[in-house]
DNA sequence: ATTAAAATGTCATATTAATGTCATACGATC
DNA sequence: GATCGTATGACATTAATATGACATTTTAAT
């Protein structure tokens, strides 16, 4: 699942540059070119990572964050700012308002790359492509391949998807509604109990490699990934 | 028996498709346009939750909540306001008036029916996800884990809530209808001995790190998680 | 377009764990 | 030692999860 990209400036030679250096980065850019535009965008879908313009017409970038972050449901969006120059006040500013980073125009595709990657790490590990280990399981989300003790297992979409995020956020428990909203999407409308068919079904792929107890149950709680 | 679920929303699409959520998830939903129209229903049958919209026209949904709890019939319905806006002023206010929770729009349908459920179920108040450790005795909400001197302990949801409230409120003695409040919910009709059998059911789950005696027995009152 | 294969979501049922209550034992307090 | 409050073990009931089967949808192959 790619993440969703969200950006957030007004100058359009700019914002097509950045939509292009995203999508080829293999991420999913929205455009939007104003603060008002962005609101619309996001009322319809959350996005994975804001990027922001600090001067807007209109509401400018930093009131634009003060609102995301007073907002539950956009809280916790990660929002990197987009500014002219790099004096050291902006920076601050931005951090002060809630920013996660901040890159200086004119930017560098890598730079751009390197810190979009490095949020999505600390925010949501299971979009970004890196190689998972754990214990003797390997996932690859590049060649989109799974193998334990070296053994390729086979297995769905869905077992696929659910095995990647747990591999990516270990050591934590999610509820059967949680993990629809992150495995599944949040639009979508299924029944909690199927998690629980989706579960077994990754178990029983992972008991060829013996890694099936992975995935524990926390009655009342959900599911865990967790090596212990 | 189904929970009757009165919605009231002047805007009738979004009426309609809360009604339709409502049901699907196996409620009976009840529909108002205004809060002159929600009264008349509640006369009828009192609902066994309200989910009031913000902004009314005629009587505002804070006017109507204020009255509906000004009322001893309607007093101790739980209310779930659905606010356009976010902003924390609006939660603020809405608490005050004695909503129990607050939805915002666009909400997910999965969300609302996570509330509903909450809220029916009168669940404790929410605790936090922060790591407790107390003299060699470990809880992780995140990983819902217990430790003991590093030694892993089992045990069930109840305990593992009953000792969650216990470390996050140390050294203060709850009376069993207060645990009962807060880590049963305050709408279950329990036993107050009931407290006691959990209470030994935790302490024989502890002794296995020696920890048994942080829960407290006070003669006549109650008990008391305490390091002394 | 047609067919076959794979994947998906839901349901009914089986299995297992957790829960609440009771009867009784214990211990403190007067 | 009588009384009151608490501890404990057993047990029936309830609740949550696991499982197998199935109908339907998606995908891939021809």
């Amino acid at each position: 699942m790619k993440a969703n990209i969200l950006i957030v400036e007004d100058e359009s030679p700019i914002l097509e540059l950045l939509a292009l250096n995203i999508s080829q980065a293999g991420y999913n850019p929205l455009r939007a070119i104003s603060a008002e535009h962005a609101e619309k965008l996001i009322s319809e879908a959350l996005p994975d990572i804001i990027l922001l313009d600090w001067m807007l017409p209109g509401m400018s970038g930093i009131d634009f964050a003060k609102k995301l972050r007073s907002n539950a449901l956009t809280k916790t969006i990660p929002i990197i700012m987009l500014t002219a120059r790099s004096d050291e006040l902006d920076k601050v500013k931005g951090l002060e308002v809630g920013a996660d980073d901040y890159i200086t125009k004119p930017y560098s595709p890598r730079e751009l790359n390197a810190r979009i990657k490095a949020v999505l790490r600390r925010k949501a590990p299971e979009l970004t492509e890196d190689l998972l280990k754990i214990n003797g399981l390997e996932l690859d989300p590049v060649s989109h391949r799974v193998t334990g003790n070296n053994k390729p297992l086979e297995m769905g979409p869905t077992e696929f998807r659910l095995l990647h995020f747990f591999m990516s956020n270990p050591e934590r428990v999610y509820s059967r509604s949680q993990l629809l909203d992150k495995v599944w999407g949040s639009q979508i409308f299924i029944e909690d109990r199927t998690v629980d068919v989706h579960i077994r079904r990754l178990r029983n792929i992972l008991a060829q490699s013996q890694h099936e107890n992975l995935i524990q149950t926390i009655r009342g709680s959900g599911y865990r990934f967790s090596t212990k």
